[in-house]
DNA sequence: CTAGTTGCAAAGAGTTTGCATGGCG
DNA sequence: CGCCATGCAAACTCTTTGCAACTAG
């Protein structure tokens, strides 16, 4: 797999590395792409194979059916869980100090080994909830 | 909504009551059900009018466009953040001291709302990590 | 009896696949 | 030039919806 390098790849590779903190479904990417002229199948094809090769990953949106995919291969990606708001759909790096202990006290009392890379809180961001004024 | 109690309702809200700590798909359910004879139409309307009494929540699984029904009714459900297996795909309670202090903390430092009925951690439970030998 | 529910089948939304054409090396 | 990758359209999967028949209250 991946054996020829063409310009539909290389602007895929390029388009999710340089936004790592950000999660798109396969038609956010080929309508961001579009001047690159990216048929929905070459992104669907390419988009799996980056999956399998460990440099971005799978997650999907609570009430949606769509897949979403985020690159994972920086460095600072693989380290933090993240937090997706469930109003806006933005997704954060979680740099919250206390993480990582709680992810080892999950190890131990519960026998369960975190993936950092593809679990995602779910919940509702500062500027989400300032704009509903909502505090349910 | 919900207005008349019909064979059908009670059978899903009985078979959801009674597996309060797993994940099913509307397949799933009406195939568990079927000696109810429930269509799947009729699974499909019955679970969203649960989800939005907050009666059950849905999830999703990393690599499946399936859409998974839990109940969450129960206090101990509520309370609780959940563990999923990406490997066997069930889900857990995670009982872990120190969590509510990390939701805080995420609240505090991240500003972001945490929503722990929604949230599902993602992992490998102990139970296929033996099974499958894996330590990575 | 009346209105909420069901079941079926058709419509949708998102993703995958077959096959001929095109482009990398 | 050979083989991989692309593009298009058709096939698929899962979910939603329209509508007539059914049934709880």
């Amino acid at each position: 797999m991946a054996k020829y390098s063409t310009r539909q790849r290389k602007a895929l590779a390029l388009f999710l590395s340089e936004h790592p903190d950000e999660s798109f479904s396969a038609v956010q990417i080929a309508s961001a792409l579009e001047p690159e002229r990216i048929s929905l199948s070459a992104v669907y094809r390419n988009l799996g194979e980056l999956v399998s090769q460990g440099v971005i990953c799978r997650t999907q949106q609570d009430n949606s059916r769509e897949i979403l995919y985020r690159y994972t291969q920086a460095e600072s990606c693989r380290m933090h869980l993240h937090l997706a708001c469930s109003r806006c759909g933005k997704t954060f790096h979680m740099d919250v100090p206390g993480t990582d202990r709680l992810i080892e006290q999950v190890a131990e009392n519960a026998d369960f080994r975190v993936d950092r890379s593809s679990t995602v809180l779910h919940g509702v961001c500062g500027n989400c909830m300032q704009s509903a004024g909502d505090s349910s």
